[in-house]
Formats: C-alpha cells, sequence, structure tokens
RNA sequence: GGGGAGGUUCCAGAGUGGCCAAAUGGGGCAGACUGUAAAUCUGUUGGCGAACGCCUUCGGAGGUUCGAAUCCUCCCCUCCCCA
C-alpha cells in the first residue's frame, strides 16, 4: 500500500501556490510580491507560538503546518516561543484579559512545545530556529524601548483596529495594550539578526504582525511582509479544534492518540475536504479523490483524513492502533468494541454484596455523580456487558463479570472495562 | 477623585422578601432517527438519597427578618460618564 506521506511530489514549485491550494492564504501584504518572493528565493520566515499550555493543540495546527510545507520548498522557519510576549498577554480578538502564568511554567511549557513543532518541521535543517523572545525582551529597558520603538505607533490607529474592537467594551488594561509594540519589535529583531522578511500567523494576528512591517520600514527602510491564515471554524461554526471538553492537544498524555483520531473521524461530512487540504501532507490531486465521495462514503474520506493527522501527529504506529480500535468499536462485529478502553480493577470484595450500578459508573469516571448516573440510566443511557440497565436501583455482583471482566458503556461511544482480582 | 450601572447556576441572561436549586436561550449529556455526519424530535442538566426529604449555591464578610439571590452595612471587582 503507498504510504501517502512518502510520496510528496505535487504539481507546485512555489510554496505560495501550495499554501493557496490549500486554503492557507487569507491576508498577504502584496500577493505578487510575496508570490515572486517565494518562487525566487529561500525566505526566513517566522511564526510565533505563546507557551501558555505545556502542550500546543490543534488550533495551533494551521500554522504548524503552513511551516510544514513552507519548509518543504527550502524556506527557512523560525519559530518564536513566546517567553516574554506570554507575560503579557495578546488581547487580539480576545474578550478578557487573560490570566498571568509565571516565568518558570512558560519556561516547561516552552521546552514541551519546542519538542512537539519539532514533529511539523526538520529542526535539524540549516536555518531552522526555535527561539525564545524572552532572550530580549526581558532585558529591555523601558525608557529607552518607548523613545526608540513606541514613538513609531499611533495609539490612535491602534485603537481603531478590529482586533481590540471587543476590548473596547470590556476593558482593556495597559500591559495588553503593549503588546502589539512588542512582537512588532519581535519581528525588527529577527529581521536585524536572521533577515527574517516574512511574518505568518493567524489572522486576529494581521494587525500585530503589520504593525512589524512597518517598523521595519520605519527603521531600516526595508520592506517586510505579512501573510495572515484563516482563522478555522468547523461547519457548524464552532471555534476549531475545541470540544465540549476542551482543547484538542497534540500532545499524548493530554489526549490520547485514539481520542484525537475520534476528534478527526467525527467531524462534519463539510470539513473533511478542507481539514485534509489542512492537516495532512496528501498530495491535492489525491485529496481532489475524496472530494467525489458522496453520503455514507464520506465516512471513508473521514476514516483517511483520521489515520494522516493521527499518523502526523503521533507516528504511523499509534494511528493504526487507533484505527483498530476504532473498527474493533463501530463496525458491525462489535465482539470487541471496548477494546482499548480504559480499565479499572477491583477488589471481588467489593461487589459482595452487590454493587449498585449507578455507584460503579460513578467511581470509574464515566459519570461525575451517582445523580447524573442515575439520570442517564433513566433515560436509558447505560450499559452493562451490553445490556441497558433498565433500573436504576440495579446491582453488580460477582457473577456479572465473564471471567473477571465487566464492560460498562454511557452513550455510544464511551467504555470502561472493570475488572476485579 | 466625583457621578452612574453592575457582579446570578457551563455561557448569555431573567428573577428584586416566601410559590427559587432559581425563567428563557445557547452549550453539554442521553434517547429516537442515522453513516461514529448534519438536520430534526424527546428527555435531562448542583450534591446525597430507592423515595418523603435533606444539604450547599446567586462577588466576599457581617446584619435585619419567622424566612434573603432579593432589604441594610462594610469590603473586593467590572463597565460607563466626568476629572
Amino acid at each position: 500500500m503507498a504510504n501517502s506521506q512518502q510520496q510528496r511530489k505535487t504539481m507546485f514549485t512555489n510554496a505560495y501556490d501550495e499554501l493557496k491550494a490549500r486554503g492557507f492564504i487569507e491576508q498577504v501584504t502584496n500577493e505578487q510580491t510575496v508570490h515572486d518572493l517565494l518562487g525566487s528565493s529561500q525566505v526566513t520566515f517566522y511564526i510565533g507560538y505563546d507557551p501558555t499550555a505545556d502542550s500546543l493543540h490543534a488550533g495551533s495546527m494551521v500554522p504548524l503546518m503552513a511551516m510544514h510545507f513552507m519548509q518543504k520548498y527550502g524556506h527557512k522557519p523560525v519559530a518564536i516561543l513566546g517567553g516574554g510576549t506570554t507575560m503579557v498577554g495578546d488581547p487580539s480578538g480576545k474578550t478578557e484579559m487573560r490570566k498571568m502564568i509565571s516565568r518558570e511554567a512558560i519556561l516547561a511549557n516552552g521546552e514541551k512545545i519546542s519538542r512537539q513543532i519539532g514533529t511539523f518541521i526538520d529542526l535539524s535543517a540549516a536555518d531552522c530556529r526555535v527561539v525564545d523572545n524572552a532572550d530580549w525582551l526581558l532585558k529591555l529597558n523601558y525608557i529607552e524601548f518607548l523613545r526608540d520603538i513606541g514613538r513609531h505607533f499611533s495609539v490612535n490607529r491602534m485603537l481603531a483596529a478590529e482586533a481590540y474592537k471587543m476590548r473596547m467594551e470590556t476593558g482593556l488594561s495597559f500591559i495588553e495594550f503593549n503588546y502589539q509594540l512588542l512582537q512588532a519589535y519581535d519581528f525588527l529583531v529577527l529581521f536585524e539578526k536572521y533577515g527574517c522578511t516574512l511574518q505568518m500567523g493567524g489572522n486576529d494576528q494581521w494587525g500585530n504582525i503589520l504593525a512589524g512591517t512597518e517598523l521595519i520600514r520605519r527603521i531600516h527602510g526595508a520592506d517586510a511582509h505579512a501573510l495572515t491564515f484563516p482563522l478555522l471554524t468547523t461547519a457548524s461554526g464552532e471555534k476549531m479544534g475545541k470540544t465540549a471538553a476542551g482543547a484538542v492537544w497534540l500532545s499524548p498524555e493530554k489526549m490520547s492518540p485514539y481520542d484525537f483520531y475520534q476528534y478527526w473521524i467525527n467531524c462534519d461530512d463539510r470539513d473533511v475536504i478542507r481539514f485534509m487540504k489542512f492537516f495532512t501532507p496528501l498530495p491535492l490531486e489525491e485529496i481532489a479523490r475524496y472530494e467525489k465521495l458522496q453520503g455514507a462514503e464520506i465516512r471513508d474520506a473521514k476514516q483517511k483524513l483520521a489515520f494522516e493527522v493521527t499518523s502526523f501527529v503521533h507516528g504511523k504506529a499509534e494511528a493504526e492502533k487507533a484505527e483498530q480500535a476504532a473498527k474493533a468499536m463501530f463496525s458491525s462485529a462489535g465482539a470487541n468494541a471496548a477494546d482499548g478502553a480504559p480499565e479499572t480493577s477491583f477488589a471481588r470484595a467489593d461487589f459482595d454484596g452487590g454493587m449498585p450500578v449507578t455507584s460503579l459508573f460513578t467511581q470509574v469516571g464515566l459519570t461525575s455523580s451517582n445523580g447524573e448516573a442515575r439520570r442517564l440510566a433513566r433515560s436509558g443511557g447505560l450499559y452493562v456487558n451490553d445490556a441497558r440497565i433498565e433500573n436504576e436501583t440495579q446491582t453488580v455482583s460477582p457473577e456479572d463479570f465473564d471471567n473477571g471482566r465487566l464492560v460498562l458503556r454511557m452513550g455510544k461511544k464511551k467504555y470502561h472495562i472493570v475488572t476485579i482480582a
């Protein structure tokens, strides 16, 4: 079977064309200029990542994949870990001020995130770097900064920016208002140190990035460029990469490869092709084939999407495991539906007098309280060994176990295995 | 610093002395339908309890009252107008 990750020939010779075809481009300072630049030279570009958590999540995958594609064409990525800027907090497009995090936490997060970035781009390549802007931001002198950098910024213009609109209603503190200057300064520093002439980022960063290009022009009279990615939402209008339970983390410690796989395979029909273009390295010609699928066949595309993304992030072996587990759980066979489900073991004695099912579901963590378990049982959402609980006061005794094993299920998709010694 | 408005259960947002565990909408969860999709419909959405019921909750701390999310005092926080 052909591994699509290997056969990466494409019809493009210019990174810009591929990014555009995949939907990555929302705004550019000047399409023609940037296109020509990317077609004629190896450009040093940068994207910033905030170490606000100890893992990146699916939302960051758009910029990560963009870096990946850029590097494929020989451009030189610089990933900035916003160790310095994170201490300030970007208000762009946000409703509320972010909680401050300690320097130590930022450092620890940065280390993990930098490793994750390494799965998207080859960090060993020449001219590829991960840098921490704390290195230059933390030692800034306030007065000097105001005089050298601050004077180039118009408060009038900043206030008029779309990115601050929401905050004009809910309040914006001075510290956050400075964020843009720091980010612009980052761009300036990278321009001076590494000749970085292009900054990319989510569209909410447009204003911040432009501020950087202008700063570079004012100080050096040089041209720098901005390119932003669309902020993806799912077909149902949610911010992409979020579930009710929280973010879709890339770290296997924070989200199992199985759940990660499930996130993708469960996507809306209307999102599959779009997501394939963004989040898998599959050649566009191949994606075009999946685009033709109709109705229930779309599941094949979802399966491919889930497999490829999981494989890219967690490796092929994990992707295969997730795929097997999903097949076991959802295909007609159903026999081993619970394979790969979390397991909890109890002492036989716990069941001697008969353990109330509600309590069992709660102890195992499927439900968060006995009350919730009771409600679910009433509405027919709980199953033991595939049999629906008809009575919420039902109990489980040692005889219900099959070879010391019992399968709990909540709803259609959540399983938990209970074993007794 | 002065004046005004406000902080309610996951979110938005009602409630202004008992009928309030707290309207309504969104979200979540479950059920039906289905393709592990969407849409739709139904139920449910603080804790303990089989249940009568009991306990904790309406920014914080006190107080008034038989009884407070609702009234009073002080404090903290947010927004708006003026400086």
